[in-house]
DNA sequence: AAACTCGTTGCAAACGAATGCAAGTCTAAC
DNA sequence: GTTAGACTTGCATTCGTTTGCAACGAGTTT
């Protein structure tokens, strides 16, 4: 009944050196080993020497998690990214990664199976002390709260607190369809079919709900809607499905993110020896790798991933650093890709 | 002069609560509080009642920051991926990440934008007293001796060290191109090309020289190897270079990764006007997402990531446990893909 | 009723580093 | 030669846990 399952704490074999031992070896104190380890404290040269070289003789190596205990900063943030999310941004994780250990942060990372698990994660990140948080994982007011209520800075990265309840970094996806609808429309387009993501995706249904606000303004209100979840075999079916309905195929599918674009352009060339972009175009969002192939060279917009990520990057710190501080909410615009996924006009704006 | 670039320790707004302040609340002792949330120590259930109660009200999580100093254990273990890699991989990071979480254990992510930045890497690992190091980096002997003497395990992910220095888990990266030449070959091919991988990574070697060896044995010793990237950008490139060669162009093109086999099929067809398979076949390696995309359908050998990932854990986590283990390797076989972007006879092997 | 379990609980000493304070050293200025 | 001042250094405490040890109490056995 009590089979323990977790690991018991052993001890290491090869006992680790520590301030102790390298103070005994170079004849100084603990203290002063501290500061030579430490940027900034004040330590004469000489004692510098030593102690540098006992260190390096013993291989010594600050023990950071005891450094986090007293300093009550483990220099770790924790990222959180639900699987589905990854596979569409491979870059973000790295160049978040990246930008946080160039400003001597480490990245704990958490990926979400299922969304269902943000509590059990959350409660983990908590655990381990880290200075904050950044998630690309759906946050309900509850969790916000709880965080909050912990003290522990988050930026939301693509997606939205309601009521501004927390700090955020966003692509603007209404404003880059909007642009997309444009063109399209302008180029005269007007039979239009939209592939969305998944329900639950804040994303997908601001870039829905944004292509079609714009393409009502415009004049059209009758859009064919149909579901994906972001895979290209989501998107392969949909434009299958799409053709299967009653009525004329439309002259250009809006699909909520790259991948289904693209699964959509080899439907539609493949299974329904359509031609994109002559007989239907195709428009997708994010500006993935794939997405610049020659066979799809996709018209698309850009997420600029790079600057989202410094800015996310920034914004934690700047919140670590002062927790008083407001809830700030930063919102990028996507860069138009033309491409050639799509019949545009000429003369196409911006 | 003295200028400090190191965030100061500051002191947190909202103080945590401590194992003491719930001891306090529910009028017990402080360890009582521990062994309360000590999977399979001796607590009454009148005592976890009380505790858990007080912990509940004042927001208690034990800290396992802490936790780790006096056990010796973070259940951390680092995760060392260079850019490259990753790009490549976005399922292992993933899926390596979840295997650790469902065994308890947290994720510690470094990326390497250099291989050079591998030392400052590992010793930024080690002050943060992971239990374990997962590197899909290059290691040299001096960085394997610097880990053993730190006495911690380490797995090389695709991988070997030289004398089975340390422990791996790899893909068999010469069976999968035997099996690729020889379905080639017997497919009728006899004018090769390789495109590989950057220079300093030991894959793209195994893989190039696996190639060319089981070329060799069925009596092909002229081949053309011109090196890439692994980016697609490097495919593309690579095939342009073959072409402008003197010579008449290959029939078949072995390229060390899948990314640069969709650049190649996509420089054949569209710089080249060439027909894939009909004119050229071309072959990858990874078995990544973009592979299955209709447009290319690769002919390929696709890595086992998920066994391979399982693996690592399992052995990390042995090695954790049982530090004097041997130094395992475990090979994997990948799944051959038989696809569409190589001509190849129907009666075609394994 | 005494002796002997056994499961529960508290006490106090770790773990490895940071840091306020006070004592010490050295230089420079008077 | 004395003293103020700046710079170094050590002492001892602290961070929030885990855990060996001993004490305690409630049953059980004889």
């Amino acid at each position: 009944m009590t089979g323990d399952n977790k690991l018991p704490a052993r001890k290491r074999d090869t006992k680790r050196a520590t301030s102790y031992d390298v103070a005994r070896l170079a004849g100084v104190s603990q203290s002063a080993v501290s500061r030579v380890f430490k940027t900034g404290a004040s330590a004469s040269i000489k004692m510098r020497e030593r102690v540098l070289a006992a260190a390096n003789e013993i291989g010594y190596r600050p023990n950071a998690i005891a450094r986090g205990l007293i300093t009550k900063r483990s220099n770790m943030v924790g990222v959180v990214i639900s699987r589905m999310t990854n596979l569409y941004y491979p870059e973000l994780l790295v160049q978040l990664t990246q930008s946080f250990s160039d400003r001597g942060i480490r990245v704990l990372l958490f990926t979400l199976e299922h969304e269902s698990e943000i509590n059990v994660v959350l409660e983990q990140t908590l655990q381990y002390q880290v200075d904050g948080i950044v998630t690309a994982a759906i946050l309900g007011p509850a969790q916000l709260d709880m965080l909050n209520a912990a003290g522990i800075p988050v930026v939301l990265y693509n997606r939205q607190a309601e009521h501004g309840r927390a700090a955020a970094v966003c692509c603007d996806q209404e404003a880059g369809e909007a642009w997309l609808v444009s063109r399209l429309i302008e180029s005269g387009h007007r039979r239009f079919a939209i592939i969305s993501g998944p329900q639950d995706s804040t994303v997908s249904m601001e870039r829905t709900s944004g292509a079609l606000r714009r393409l009502s303004e415009l004049g059209i209100d009758d859009v064919t809607v149909i579901s994906g979840d972001y895979s290209y075999e989501s998107g392969h079916r949909g434009l299958l499905e799409i053709h299967d309905l009653p009525g004329a195929l439309p002259d250009a599918v809006i699909a909520a993110n790259d991948a289904m674009a693209i699964g959509c352009i080899d439907a539609a060339r493949e299974a329904l020896g359509a031609k994109v972009p002559e007989t239907l175009s195709v428009v997708g969002f994010d500006g993935i790798g794939a997405a610049e192939y020659a066979a799809y060279q996709l018209t698309t917009v850009r997420q600029p991933v790079a600057r989202m990520t410094h800015a996310t990057v920034d914004m934690l710190l700047q919140r670590i650093e002062n927790p008083e501080i407001g809830h700030e909410q930063r919102i990028f615009q996507g860069t138009p890709v033309r491409g050639r996924s799509a019949r545009l006009a000429e003369n196409g704006g911006a």
